[in-house]
DNA sequence: TCTGGGGTCCTGGTACTA
DNA sequence: TCTGTAGTACCAGGACCC
């Protein structure tokens, strides 16, 4: 069943919009005691890898989501670069919706570290006041059980909400108080919206539109007509401060996908053709995951220009038979031309069900006897043997038989680098091991907060960044630019 | 110096069908 | 039966979001 708000124009200010601070950043600091207060880069380790998120300390060197892993190192040489935990990050994000869905069961996720929650629609708020209240006491109770902060943005609509989260930002809170909309928003730059990247930013500079009152100057038939009807109309209503989106809980997937970037381009045809059948693989495994099937196959082919090109082709009937999509994405491959290299390649799902047709085994013998000779179908995909020597990614925790935990600071030429802390402990001690040490295996992260012996299922100490003797004087996070 | 991964939505062109 | 039209589905690309 899908829950959300009834679509209408209200005026308390009980939409409110959380969004974490610097989430994964803030996460590792403080399972990380030693990197606490100190430049914290989490993404992509590759050549081609490209920053998630950067803590507020590497921001001052300029360091922002989205920018290539390799520019940041330039920039902030000494930060520390991590590779995302994902489970990890999860796992508190659980935590956080848990928080917002004791106030409201309308609550909608945006992704790890936001959300918006409809105060009304759960009794937790029907005025300025008792939304500010909701507001500061959800940020106490975040900062209890994760020990993270995060920002909240309360106003009328989501659109508003979402961009006083973004002035609360870091570790704060914004209410837009009822009547002060449009003369807050009125001065912004036009790229405050929501939908307006740098595009169609660019596209409004050029008709002379830099700021949200130009936009609701404009008049909503010059704004169709330089930007499309559906994002015109959108943009029009917006600018007046109209946004009746309602906050929508359990929102169905549209797609299912999967892509790999590589690090070197891939100009070997059959590598090519191998690369794009254990990426349906992994597709399948993604849909039946969710219990889903899909009925349009799409590959995605970036090429060593850049270049990116999709191709699609819509079976008769859902389906998440590996087989099927296998041949589907090979199909689709054999119209695209790879001799120059491809960067990037990714295979996607959409026109999804909770069922298949069971006449897709049919189907897919009938589409093969029309076309060339090919492999079987139903052997799967021969992976690569797994490398003998095993992997210390930066930043994942590990366990050692004498020296306890720590987490991995950097590896190779068989040796792999380990600081010895936890996140309730003093900044700790590194030592360095053979790769193959016996004495060292991966481990589960701890948590970052500590439940109190009496405690039960209440509140919980932090024991991370919130402590008064861990060097945070003036610690302060946030989201890492992003830019887009 | 090069630019991830997983999504959503919109637009314009084309093909098909009533 | 042919033609014009409107609606719909499909396809590819672009923009945007986190």
């Amino acid at each position: 069943m899908v829950w959300c708000s009834i679509g209408r124009v209200r005026n308390a200010p009980t939409i409110l919009h959380l969004d974490m601070d610097a989430f994964f950043a803030q996460a590792e600091q403080a399972s990380k005691p030693s990197l606490r207060g100190k430049a914290v880069v989490v993404g992509g380790l590759g050549p081609r890898g490209v920053v998630a998120t950067a803590s507020y300390e590497a921001r001052v060197f300029g360091v922002h989501s989205a920018m290539p892993m390799a520019q940041a190192r330039r920039l902030a040489p000494n930060a520390a670069y991590l590779v995302p935990r994902f489970a990890f990050y999860r796992s508190i994000s659980d935590q956080v919706m848990g928080l917002l869905r004791a106030l409201s069961p309308l609550v909608e996720p945006l992704s790890l570290d936001e959300a918006f929650v409809d105060l009304e629609a759960g009794e937790a708020a029907w005025d300025s006041e008792s939304a500010r209240l909701a507001g500061i006491r959800l940020r106490g109770d975040i900062r209890a059980v994760t020990g993270l902060t995060g920002s909240v943005g309360l106003a009328c609509c989501k659109m508003l909400a979402k961009i006083a989260s973004e002035q609360a930002k870091p570790d704060g809170l914004v209410l837009i108080e009822p009547g002060t909309e449009r003369a807050m928003l009125g001065p912004m730059s036009v790229r405050t919206l929501p939908g307006v990247g740098p595009a169609t930013g660019d596209h409004l500079r050029r008709a002379g539109i830099t700021t949200v009152d130009e936009i609701a100057e404009a008049g909503e038939d010059e704004l169709v007509r330089l930007v499309g009807k559906a994002h015109g109309h959108a943009l029009y209503a917006m600018a007046l401060a109209r946004d009746d989106r309602p906050v929508v809980a359990e929102r169905e997937t549209k797609s299912v996908s999967v892509e790999d970037t590589y690090d070197v381009d891939i100009h070997d045809r059959v590598r090519v053709e191998l690369e794009v059948r254990r990426l349906a693989d992994r597709c399948v495994r993604r849909l039946r995951q969710a219990a889903l099937s899909g009925r349009t196959i799409v590959l995605k082919v970036r090429r060593y220009d850049f270049s990116t090109l999709t191709r699609s082709e819509t079976l008769r009937g859902p389906t998440d038979d590996p087989a099927v999509i296998r041949e589907a994405a090979a199909r689709l491959l054999d119209a695209v031309d790879t001799t120059g290299g491809v960067r990037l390649l990714g295979v996607g799902v959409s026109g999804l069900a909770d069922f298949t047709q069971e006449d897709l085994f049919a189907q897919a013998a009938e589409k093969r006897s029309a076309g060339s000779e090919e492999e079987p179908v139903g052997e799967p995909v021969v992976e690569a043997p797994a490398p003998v020597e095993r992997q210390w990614r930066p930043g994942h925790e590990v366990r050692h038989a004498e020296l306890g935990h720590g987490w991995v600071q950097g590896s190779g030429l068989g040796r792999v680098t380990v600081r010895f802390e936890t996140p309730e402990s003093e900044p700790g001690r590194v030592r360095t091991f053979r790769t193959d040490d016996p004495g060292l295996e991966p481990a589960d992260p701890l948590p970052l907060v500590r439940r109190r012996p009496d405690a039960g299922d209440g509140p919980a100490t932090a024991t991370g960044v919130t402590g008064p003797d861990i060097g945070l004087t003036g610690w302060r996070s946030g989201k890492s630019g992003n830019s887009r």
